[in-house]
DNA sequence: CAGTGGTCTAGACCACATG
DNA sequence: ATGTGGTCTAGACCACTGG
């Protein structure tokens, strides 16, 4: 009696998703119910039937709702998950994910990168800033030692709030001895860089490849584990040609669009 | 009787996989049991327990051996059909896919992209040479109206067979009127521009970006539906500035890492 | 505590490719 | 005709989150 009122009142609440469920599925033979469920899930998010941020009804609703078993409604919602579309948390509920933009980072060669986006504020927060040792890569571009000592600066960038990139960035101690005290006077790699006399600086190679993310990256960008990613590495070298900072971040595959101009 | 037979002998032949399938568990809360059986598998083929091109054995089979139900030894064999370490072809069985190989493509803005990779060899194919309309992006590059015609070139990169990367090339009419036959005499692009006078060109732009594939890409490449995929689209110049090519292509995303470097 | 998503099983039928 | 992978159902139990 419980479950029918509550049914009742969500499918009050959301009448395009009803009808959006109610209407006939092609020939299984044609496409798996289950896909045609994820095409219409994803029409209705896309079409703002259900907006970003809001959260689904429960599977064993939505099942019911689209005439099919919770498996197979489970199939069309972890194919978004993985997807990106949606989000969701155990003992929770699905969420719509923010809509995914395509981030541009012009990557100049000339410069740093730089994030474009239309609209929207990014953020930068700190997760970490100390010494450890080096990645294998970073060591050899640095000239040093394999289980030599680095700075390690660990940054999330949040586009509204919502995370959607972390980046794990190495600099050479020998030629930033002093680099936490500087960052936290200023704030900015920038600047940390200028008190060690560099004015000036290029992108000597950017190296993108694709993944999926680990439980770890999983958790910080809140996306599912195994989600597509992908990572950018990336080498920044002074003007002598002498590497002074080795970047590696992690993208959510949806949400980012990489844009290598030409210097002109 | 027969089941059974059949049973002993598929394990007669890989006693390694049954090995790997004997060992307990982790307790289901630590790690599910078929992300666990995805690890082994992973394994399993990482170490050429099942090389490169082998068929599994059965589902049912396998299920059988890993002490499991057919369903979850399927969410086991699924993902690695996403990661693309595995791939299934109904009807036939489930093959181990070729070792991912990691391509380089430099990109250094003054060159035409060049693949590399550690042994094998690259094959070229092309699939479909002729005229269409154009896509909306290259038909403003080209300065035409939306609905006009350019030459289009699909083709197939194959890593010693395999395909593994399709993409769809445009060129303006206006300057290569006579560009099929010219293609046909010399097999060669850069040939094409050469006759029509283009001694040296430049790529003024790359994109990256990440999706999934269509039907029509899964088909081609030879991979399943939804498979994560790495979109690049580049932009060619001639001297003048004057876009000369506009190029669309398509990686299975686990077999490419791109690399973009500084003119120097 | 109730509701949520996550996991797993048992069994069934289908579509496809091969011999 | 057989065996393969692909789809779908019914029902169960678990772990997590929130009030």
């Amino acid at each position: 009696m419980a479950d029918l009122l509550a049914g009742d009142l969500i499918k009050a609440e959301n009448p395009a998703l009803a009808a959006l469920a109610a209407k006939a599925y092609a020939p299984r033979s044609v496409r798996p119910i289950w896909l045609q469920i994820y095409d219409r899930l994803a029409d209705a998010i896309r079409q703002d039937v259900v907006p970003p941020g809001s959260r689904l009804p429960g599977e064993v609703y939505l099942a019911d709702l689209f005439g099919v078993n919770r498996i197979t409604m489970r199939r069309a919602l972890a194919l978004h998950q993985n997807e990106g579309l949606l989000q969701a948390r155990k003992g929770v509920g699905i969420f719509v994910r923010p809509r995914p933009r395509r981030f541009l980072i012009r990557n100049d060669m000339q410069f740093a990168e730089s994030l474009l986006v239309d609209g929207g504020s990014i953020s930068s927060k700190n997760l970490w800033l100390g010494r450890g040792k080096a990645s294998p890569e970073a060591a050899q571009l640095f000239g040093i030692a394999p289980d030599e000592q680095v700075i390690l600066l660990h940054r999330l960038r949040q586009l509204d709030g919502a995370p959607i990139y972390v980046s794990r960035k190495e600099f050479p101690i020998l030629r930033f001895p002093d680099f936490e005290n500087r960052y936290h006077e200023s704030g900015s790699v920038r600047a940390v860089f200028r008190s060690a006399g560099i004015e000036s600086y290029r992108r000597s190679e950017t190296r993108v490849m694709g993944g999926f993310a680990s439980k770890e990256e999983a958790e910080i960008l809140e996306i599912s584990p195994q989600t597509p990613v992908q990572y950018v590495t990336s080498i920044n070298r002074d003007v002598s040609g002498q590497v002074i900072e080795f970047n590696r971040g992690c993208w959510p595959m949806a949400s980012v669009e990489l844009v290598f101009a030409a210097a002109d």
